[in-house]
DNA sequence: CTAAAACCTGACGTCGACGTGAGGTGCAAA
DNA sequence: TTTGCACCTCACGTCGACGTCAGGTTTTAG
């Protein structure tokens, strides 16, 4: 398979594909004129950096992992690395659901704005404290 | 209060709050020396900057809705837009928990890796395709 | 009054995951 | 053979949310 196929398959653009080549994520055989040449499981494995990506994982980590099962080896304290970076994962949605409460007020809020003499001292409701103007 | 106590009471770093500043996104009062004042209510607010941040959006979402719950004017449009992040946020979530998911996976075989023979064909099971050299 | 925090305004640096443009080559179809 | 798209390699540009350094001023503690 080329590149742009690829490409297409997973959702990505062509440039990233080189870039993940470029970080060693991702390699690619060579066709006699110099073009890349991808197994089909290398959809799979671009869908695998995506989310990856997508979950977070720092940059370093991200190549460390793909490194690891890439190279078929398992590193000393990647299993841990692992583990850290899934409660970071579980924390980052702890924090995405709690700043979702938090929008949900803002927009009741601005759905109905409070009368003006109450706003900024609404401690106990539902709305955030969004005036001192 | 100073900027530093708004710091540290918030959690941010002081070139945070000036940043905030310069985008128009919190006001401050200014000490005959020049030095910025800010209300108590500047600590919640700080906060809530934060967490529509960490929420994601886009800053420029983030520029228009706290620019707008500054000036207490709602300018047209902004509750579709803050409803459209509401979704972009769940479907953040949805993600981080696919990528859990997929983490987990990755885990497992990294904890008990599958037998070389095996490696790039456990197209059923909960093993991550992440071999093809 | 003095020393030392804490603060001020620029203004350049950072980092990651690519985007983008230039200038040239591979490859499959007609 | 001739299109003409897909592909190649540099290599610089981007964007956001600050970090950080320089060089000077204000405030506060003693």
């Amino acid at each position: 398979m080329r590149i742009g196929e690829v490409a297409r398959r997973a959702g990505v653009s062509v440039r990233a594909l080189r870039y993940y080549e470029e970080q060693d994520l991702l390699r690619a055989e060579r066709s006699s004129g110099g073009q890349r040449r991808y197994p089909d499981s290398a959809v799979d494995r671009v869908q695998l950096i995506q989310q990856l990506y997508a979950a977070g994982l720092p940059s370093r980590s991200v190549r460390e992992v793909l490194r690891s099962v890439y190279a078929g080896t398992v590193e000393p304290g990647l299993l841990d690395r692992l583990e850290s970076e899934r409660a970071r994962i579980t924390t980052r949605i702890t924090e995405l659901l709690a700043a979702r409460d938090r929008l949900d007020g803002v927009i009741a809020t601005t759905r109905n704005p409070p009368p003006a003499c109450a706003r900024g001292r609404a401690r106990g409701g539902p709305a955030p404290s969004a005036a001192h103007g």
